[in-house]
DNA sequence: CGGATCTTTGACTCGTCTCAATGCGCGTGG
DNA sequence: CCACGCGCATTGAGACGAGTCAAAGATCCG
């Protein structure tokens, strides 16, 4: 509705952070394909990227930042579908009517196609094809497993949960963790309210399994421990 | 593990129930072309159809019956990842390692084929390709919807949410739902307790939103209120 | 009819939510 | 530069919903 409109710029060309991007791992040397094919479109933190049926128009892919998909309901109360980081695509799996909004949580500098352009792409290339079935497969194993973390997880196993998930992501190995978003973020990405976050936060640096410096910045102590909580009961028998 | 052998039988062939399966509603002209190609199998209710790493030989197609694909934790905790009917797919999306089981819960007619051979006409028929891209579209969209269910909604809500798809699923229109499956199963599925879901559906009953003839036929006396409890706080704001 | 299996119901426990107050960090303006 | 206010995070007390444990009822099938 009051979406916050993009600050525009189309101005910076696709140098720098953008081939760093593309070299990233993974089969990315497919996705060259897509270089300047795309608008570069920038959005303060918090802005509205988009919102609800607009996804059908455009596929986005984030060359920095990180943005959160959400939805809001009647109530007040907010679900998270999932956050974006650096060579995500946002909306790809989505259709016209789905009700996701997308939202910066930092700054972010996206790269806008259009949804024909990436059709009529991956109709003509069958490794984009490819490339875009193993996209939504990975999606549906993650849903899945958050399935499963959703239903069977209490509080303190879904943030251990988290915490690992995030700390794969943006620090391959090392045991800091980086979190973009805020507790209200990660509650309504997790099913529990704010206040149970933040004593679970609080009762894994008790437990010395994490410390924290500040608001954003964690750092896992045991990541064994934290592991076997986070499978807690999930491990197949 | 000690899962009970398929009854064999190749035996029956593609008439009846299977031709009739195939002019339901929907695209279905497209999967012609997979007609004789599979083999058909029986088995008997309760049996096991695939476990975990099978998945990746073997595509089935449901012909008769409901089968429920599954994983079973450490802690002897069940989680049900969904539920089959006929003309669904089983293992469509599914890679190799997923730690997905599947068992019929009813006595369940399948046609078997090889993932081999499905990659290869897919591969072939880009009708083919995009039928499989949409059931992966449309998986991620009702692993979305789950998601929030389990991430929001309550023991009432939960349980009106599934009747209700049942409703639709098995009786179109009819407010008459027939649930193959026992309690233990639509607790694992919607992430509750047999009790808890035991007293949901008294509870329901004694607010005359649905009216119970045995286990397995429930009749809904008052969808729309029934509906908006499905939806609750999940109707987007 | 009898036993196995599944469902329903009840009493109680425990985890998470709710409501409310306090604390912390940061930017703004005096 | 400090004080204030704002947004967010933390902490606490109490309520409530779902889980657990246990027992009684249904239903199915031999």
């Amino acid at each position: 509705m009051n979406a916050t409109r993009p600050t525009s710029a189309r101005s910076i060309p696709a140098d720098g952070a953008f081939e760093c991007e593309l070299s990233r791992g993974g089969p990315d040397s497919i996705l060259r394909v897509l270089d300047g094919k795309g608008t570069i479109v920038h959005f303060p933190r918090s802005s509205m990227i988009f919102a609800e049926g607009e996804t059908s128009q455009n596929i986005y892919r984030v060359l920095e930042g990180v943005t959160r998909s959400f939805r809001i309901f009647m109530d007040g109360r907010r679900h998270i579908a999932g956050f974006s980081f650096t060579g995500d695509f946002l909306g790809l799996g989505l259709q016209d009517e789905h009700g996701l909004s997308e939202e910066a949580v930092t700054d972010v500098a996206l790269i806008l196609y259009s949804r024909k352009q990436i059709e009529l792409l991956a109709e003509s290339d069958p490794a984009i094809h490819k490339y875009i079935v193993k996209a939504l497969v990975d999606g549906l194993a993650e849903s899945q497993s958050r399935l499963v973390m959703l239903g069977q997880q209490n509080a303190e196993e879904r943030l251990a949960w988290f915490l690992l998930r995030k700390a794969s992501r943006l620090a391959e190995g090392r045991p800091l963790v980086d979190l973009p978003m805020g507790r209200q973020d990660i509650a309504d990405y997790l099913g529990l309210t704010i206040e149970t976050v933040s004593r679970v936060f609080t009762r894994l640096k008790r437990k010395r399994l994490i410390d924290i410096f500040n608001f954003h910045q964690i750092r896992i102590l045991n990541e064994p421990a934290l592991q076997s909580l986070a499978e807690g009961s999930r491990q197949a028998a």
